[in-house]
RNA sequence: GCUCCGGUAGUAUAGUCCGGUCAAGUAUGGCGGCCUCUCGAGCCGCAGACCCGGGUUCAAAUCCCGGCCGGAGCACCA
């Protein structure tokens, strides 16, 4: 078997049945309450991967059908539209449930009709009581004309919140009670709890069951992929499939995916962001695809972590590691190579013997990216010059006397104090320098470095100084600060702010 | 508690349906070395796993039963 290779990528295993139908299309359905995170990866890029597998069609279906519990809101809706772009993965149809209450109806009525659907007034606790003991409650038993005439009263405001709910019709001996006669419809007061796109428009909105079922339907969805929680979902929709005379699509469940460490749950992401712990929704500790983007996460390697991870239904826990493993393949071959000097100190050189005219690639594998110029020239009676180096280096000054200023020179050091470092010239060749075995370190001459900030994942700051020329980067760039990792540019004006992606 | 689902190295995954070719493949991480004017990349090597117990069988990671562990659901949320 060949081996796997940078750019060689495993498969997907192919979805169950895919030849029962003529066109296969997924479909991914948020509910515009937050923003997306790398939680909802493996819906979208399973969904939008196997439509694309296919030739089929992926589609996009905002289920914003709670006004009342969700905080669903506007700016939501775009939000999630850009992201899905950003991964690569823009849907080729966009529904939005909210627009659909009508259609919701329509089906409600038909179900009511037909006698598989009720509309039940009892109190919630004692539908409950009943339910649990496998009793039907009153209401089941009337007839298509009073639930209809109950439908009316519901749709004109006779009931008010909690009064009367639309149940469809399962096995109340289910063995398990959660299947047992659902609820479809519900009443909501949206002039106390208005929608944020219809208003009070409508007050009997749809329960995810119903309209999650009826659209997967109408919309001719044919593999449905969402997480294992929804299995429940799945066996009591069957019921109104059934009454509907339709046939469920295909469904697979996958598991939860968790990152050690990361929040992947909305309520904490949006906790932490009303509390303020969060400054944005791409806070760097945060892994909403917003905060990934702005560090420097590729949606490739996003792409092909899922890729990998594939449909299963265990749960799989990553480490940061994995993910940065996954994007430093995507990165290191497009980012170039800048000097980045952290918690600067001053470094001087003594008896330089010449001008030095250094080139610097930006990148070592492909000199024909460009490269940058230094002139190095001695001053003084000295002959010295001055660089910024870092003091994390600190230790390699006071362990070895000789170190090479990387494409520079060797130097020999002759004093290390808590501010400066003294040194002076000892030779120039590379070669010279791994005989001897002189660690090598970076370095910026002195009036060549701008200011630089460095974001942390933990959202902490390392301050320092990267080369000037920095200035000229596109913002968003991702590049690589030599010995340090890499970063993307999110600020450049008289200084660089970066966010560190990872080593 | 009830109803489902699942358990392969640190992590993730292949193999499980249709038992043998699996003394278990791959990636990542770890360790060691080589290479490279980065602590990045690349190359080579090393260590590392079938949850446990029974059963069926000539043969079980794969089939059956029991146990243990983990997960999901049990909302007039999605």
């Amino acid at each position: 078997m060949a081996k796997k290779k940078v750019g060689e990528e495993k498969k997907l295993p192919p979805l169950p049945n895919a030849d029962r139908y003529s066109r296969i299309v997924t479909r991914f359905s948020p509910n515009p309450d937050c923003v997306l995170h790398l939680g909802s990866a493996r819906a979208i890029i399973l969904c939008h991967e196997y439509a694309k597998m296919y030739k089929g069609k992926f589609l996009l279906r905002f289920e914003d059908t709670d006004p009342r519990l969700k905080r669903t809101a506007l700016e939501f809706y775009d939000k999630i539209r850009d992201d899905l772009e950003w991964l690569g993965c823009k849907p080729d149809e966009e529904y939005i449930q909210s627009d659909r209450i009508l259609i919701y109806y329509e089906y409600a009525r038909k179900l009511l009709q037909d006698g598989n659907a009720y509309i039940c007034t009892c109190n919630r606790q004692e539908f409950r009581r009943r339910i649990l003991a496998k009793q039907p409650c009153p209401c089941r038993g009337s007839p298509p004309e009073t639930q209809l005439e109950r439908w009316d009263k519901m749709l004109n405001g006779a009931y008010s919140e909690g009064e009367a709910v639309v149940r469809i019709k399962t096995d109340i001996t289910h063995p398990n009670p959660a299947i047992r006669d659902w609820p479809a419809l519900r009443i909501i007061d949206t002039d106390r709890y208005p929608h944020p796109r219809v208003g009070n428009k409508y007050r009997v909105w749809p329960l995810y069951n119903f309209a999650c079922g009826i659209d997967d339907h109408l919309m001719e969805v044919t593999h449905i992929i969402r997480g294992k929680e929804h299995l429940t979902n799945q066996r009591r929709q069957e019921y109104m499939y059934k009454h509907f005379g339709w046939e469920y699509p295909e469904a697979i469940h996958y598991g939860r995916l968790k990152i050690t460490g990361a929040f992947l749950s909305k309520s904490k992401i949006i906790q932490g962001i009303r509390d303020g712990t969060f400054k944005s929704w791409d806070d760097p500790r945060l892994a909403t695809f917003l905060a990934l983007r702005r560090r420097g996460i590729t949606p490739e390697a996003i792409r092909q972590l899922i890729i990998d991870v594939g449909p299963k239904t265990v749960d799989v826990v990553l480490s940061w590691e994995n993910l940065y493993a996954y994007n430093r393949k995507v990165l290191d071959p497009k980012a170039d190579r800048y000097f980045f000097v952290e918690s600067p100190v001053q470094l001087t050189v003594k008896n330089v013997p010449k001008i030095f005219h250094v080139k610097l690639y930006l990148h070592p594998e492909h000199p024909e990216r460009g490269s940058r110029e230094y002139r190095i020239e001695p001053k003084n009676k000295t002959r010295e010059v001055q660089f910024w180096v870092s003091r994390t280096d600190y230790d390699k000054f006071k362990e070895e006397k000789l170190i090479r200023l990387m494409g520079l020179f060797n130097i020999e050091i002759t004093e290390v104090n808590s501010y400066a470092v003294e040194s002076h010239y000892h030779s120039e060749p590379y070669q010279e320098a791994k005989r001897l075995k002189a660690p090598l370190i970076h370095w910026i001459p002195i009036n060549a470095g701008m200011p630089c900030e460095v974001v942390m994942p933990d959202a902490s700051t390392k301050e320092g100084i990267t080369e000037k020329l920095c200035k000229k980067l596109r913002l968003n760039a991702i590049i690589q600060f030599e010995r340090f990792g890499f970063v993307r540019i999110d600020k450049v004006n008289g200084k660089l702010t970066v966010y560190y992606a990872h080593r």
